[in-house]
DNA sequence: AGCACGCCGACT
DNA sequence: GTCGGCGTGCTC
């Protein structure tokens, strides 16, 4: 038999099968494997991708040399569909195929200097072991090393390793008779008490056993000395077994409410219901206001699909940050689920990862990355708050966007998808439209809770309070009164980029660049406005060229400068302050909301993290200190994100039975997205932007690529940037645009200046082509120290 | 990717 | 002569 395998080196040679032949002991060997192989001198990981009888290859097969897990850590489903996407993202199948697994999956190698002759064994490089060339830094040692080898006294070892380690812990199981505890219990010494102990329960509870130390340690709390006695008499015998850690510990429900559900949720669970019944690869799209209960919809269809025997995958934005949506879907489902989020240690992830594969749970919750869970037989897939753009992966390869692999899988699996937002991306709500998915609206609050009230407060004719400019009298006014009345408070900083961008006070103008209709970003280092669109530039202005006015200001506030403010205001009102400063430990996400939840402060202040999906029945106010921060990004969709987002706070607020309020701090109040945001009146906002985006060409109505060209040399990634444009200039479709290169608009990132293009474009039969072309000579051009990265629809173009 | 191999100039 | 620099091609 022979094993089809891509092997563990991300390059454009090696970004093929590799066959190797199976030796009889690894017959066991399944599409899916993670196997250890020969190649060259060395020794690589790789994953079996096919088996076959026959082989194509001419030269003489190499046996693989290990199979690694017990059980393929991927499903032929996965195999199948990392074929499909390297065909679209433009990475290469093993960058593909490591991203479906957990890290510690990941192998680890080493190139070890071993001794052989007894001469070389004594030398002090060595102490008895061999060492790792690749760790090598001493010059003496390593010119020490090249003799040793080339006189045969020592040689090359390569070795592959394995990182996944699984959790154990210590277990004890009888080892004699009932009547014979009762004999060493009887002579037990009566000060004995501790072991007392230990023998009564081996007696009563003698069928539990064996049992693990944690639980005897604890039940009965004695010592490890004591278990540690038993087993040396012999009393006891020391086992270890595979326990899981377990990251849900904590996350055990209150109490859980019994819902009654509201006609248009029971009419779009009734849609959902029949798909999942029949089958169906059928997409939809759930547009459902804050509050109106979009989560119930979720946790009946998960029920349903769970009543006919099938799985459910449900993704969530970044789960950490809403650990109120998991504690809900772990009561109702217990533990039949798995968590996937980057907030796991590797070893949790790993953990939680094996249930899934090893079928032991049926429904799995995480975020971007657990849309490639090793779920198998799956009835249902849920995308919450789809609009998210942490779906799309673009930091690093593969570029992927979780919404496409969800339909895939959705096709894989017959199963219905089900794509949830208060504020739909344009995308999903354009294909809705088109009726490619199945549209179903949730427009009333559940329990008929009203809207908030949302006021908007002209920060250009403003009362300040203090004296900064960045509270307004009312919004203090409007705190304080929360406050005398026990109610919670939620302020958001939208702080959102980092990009400065110019402001009048006087007239409220932002300089905008004049073709592109963006706003310009100001460049400190160069002294100049810069478009990122189009490279347009002009020097940074005195006085504003508007109204000549000289109060400009180039924005950017942070939330310990507000938080200051806010002490001073208002003395004796606990804040809580949650940004990412305050968040990077692990689970201080968790013990903050935990806090804000049961009251231990009025004031919860924060970044956009705080927008999305939390829940306090107790805040009646959501104050937005400043909406226009990220208005004015120069990005096409900076309109789209600013209005989900104030959309989103805005929910948080008056979520029981009092009445919500809103107050949004802005100098744009009669920007289309911060108006239509205070009415929350999505339908309005769609129809509106999609006329902005048809008029500037812009997605949905165009597709988008984004190239981008990194170097540490900013003439280097320039000259490589304009290469690329040559290459695809003349030879796409006329009505296709091309724009760029430009710099980035962070031009200089960890020492690498940026240039990108963007290419806009409907329809373009060879651009696949072209494309990978130029990601293959991307990989020529690496050793110059350019790197060149493609992104198929970029959320972000910044 | 990272290794061997081969070609070439520099040096104990 | 031989050491080590870098360009080229290969890995089942």
């Amino acid at each position: 038999m022979i094993a089809q395998v891509i092997v563990d080196i991300a390059a454009k040679q090696t970004d093929h099968i590799f066959e190797y032949h199976v030796p009889d002991q690894l017959k066991d060997v399944e599409i899916g494997s993670r196997v250890f192989v020969p190649f060259g001198p060395r020794k690589l990981q790789g994953f079996v991708v096919g088996l076959s009888e026959k082989s194509e290859y001419q030269g003489e097969l190499k046996d693989l040399l290990l199979v690694v897990d017990e059980m393929p850590p991927l499903t032929p489903e996965l195999v199948s569909l990392s074929a499909a996407l390297a065909n679209k993202v433009f990475s290469y199948r093993i960058t593909i195929l490591k991203a479906m697994l957990p890290r510690v999956m990941r192998a680890n190698y080493r190139k070890l200097l071993t001794p052989i002759s007894a001469d070389a064994k004594k030398l002090p490089l060595f102490q008895g072991d061999p060492v790792d060339l690749n760790e090598m830094t001493d010059v003496k040692q390593i010119a020490l090393a090249r003799n040793l080898l080339r006189n045969n006294e020592a040689k090359i070892e390569y070795v592959v390793e394995n990182r996944a380690k699984k959790k154990t812990e210590n277990q004890y199981s009888l080892t004699l008779a009932a009547a014979e505890y009762q004999k060493i219990y009887d002579s037990l010494r009566s000060n004995a008490v501790n072991q007392r102990k230990l023998i009564q329960d081996l007696l009563q509870h003698a069928e539990d056993y064996p049992k693990k130390q944690s639980v005897l340690e604890k039940k009965l709390t004695i010592s490890t000395a004591t278990l540690n006695a038993a087993v040396k008499k012999g009393w006891l015998k020391k086992s270890s077994v595979e326990v899981y850690r377990n990251p849900l510990a904590g996350f055990d429900e209150k109490s859980s409410k019994k819902i009654i559900l509201n006609d248009e949720q029971e009419n779009a669970l009734a849609q959902i219901y029949s798909s999942i019944d029949k089958k169906e690869a059928k997409k939809f799209l759930l547009e459902g206001i804050t509050g109106s209960g979009k989560t119930e919809v979720y946790l009946y269809a998960i029920s349903k699909a769970l009543a006919k025997g099938r799985n459910a995958l449900m993704l969530v934005p970044e789960i950490s940050l809403t650990p109120q949506m998991v504690r809900q879907v772990k009561t109702r489902f217990g533990e039949k689920i798995a968590v996937l989020h980057s907030g796991l240690s590797n070893g949790e992830f790993y953990d939680e990862w094996r249930k899934i594969r090893r079928g032991e749970v049926r429904v799995v919750v995480g975020a971007r990355s657990a849309v490639f869970a090793p779920l198998k037989n799956i009835g249902l897939i849920v995308i919450d708050e789809e609009h998210e753009a942490t779906y799309k992966q673009e930091d690093k390869n593969p570029r992927y966007q979780a919404r496409d692999v969800a339909i895939y899988r959705s096709q894989f699996n017959n199963c219905p998808l089900v794509l949830g937002s208060a504020t739909p991306s344009l995308y999903s709500r354009a294909r809705a439209q088109k009726g490619v998915y199945q549209l179903l609206r949730l427009t009333k609050r559940a329990n008929q809770k009203k809207l908030p009230e949302v006021n908007l407060i002209d920060l250009k004719h403003v009362e300040f309070a203090g004296g900064q400019f960045d509270l307004s009298v009312e919004l203090v006014d409007a705190i304080k009164k929360k406050l005398e009345n026990k109610e919670q408070i939620i302020l958001m900083l939208n702080r959102r980029g980092f990009a400065n961008f110019m402001l009048c006070r006087e007239c409220g103008y932002v300089m905008k660049c004049p073709n592109c209709d963006l706003s310009l970003t100001m460049h400190k280092d160069t002294g100049m406005m810069q478009c990122h669109y189009c490279g347009y530039t002009e020097k940074i202005p005195q006085r504003c060229p508007n109204c000549q006015s000289s109060q400009i200001r180039f924005l950017g506030t942070g939330t310990q400068k507000v938080q200051e403010e806010l002490t001073e205001l208002l003395p004796g009102a606990r804040i809580l302050r949650m940004d990412v400063d305050t968040t990077r430990r692990k689970g201080s996400y968790k013990r903050i909301l935990d806090a804000f939840g049961d009251h231990e402060a009025d004031i919860l202040l924060g970044t956009q993290m705080i927008a999305k999906g939390l829940d306090f029945p107790n805040v009646t106010l959501v104050g937005v200190i400043n909406a226009d921060t990220g208005l004015w990004l120069p990005d096409y969709n900076a309109s789209e994100r600013t209005f989900e987002l104030l959309t989103q706070v805005a929910g948080r607020a008056g979520r029981a039975e009092k009445r919500g309020e809103v107050i949004i701090q802005t100098y744009n109040p009669d920007h289309y997205a911060i108006k239509l945001a205070q009415t929350q009146d999505y339908e309005r906002f769609y129809t509106y932007e999609m006329r902005m985006r048809h008029a500037g060409n812009y997605p949905p109505y165009f597709y988008t690529v984004l190239i981008s060209v990194a170097s540490k040399k900013e003439q280097n990634a320039a000259r490589e940037a304009f290469n690329i444009k040559r290459q695809l200039q003349g030879r796409l479709h006329p009505e296709t645009i091309i724009l760029g290169p430009t710099p980035s608009a962070i031009s200089r990132l960890k020492n690498q200046y940026y240039y990108q293009i963007l290419v806009k474009y409907k329809k373009e039969t060879e651009l696949n082509a072209i494309l990978h072309h130029i990601q293959d000579s991307a990989q020529e051009v690496k050793k110059y120290g350019l790197n060149v990265y493609i992104d198929n629809e970029p959320e972000r173009i910044i």
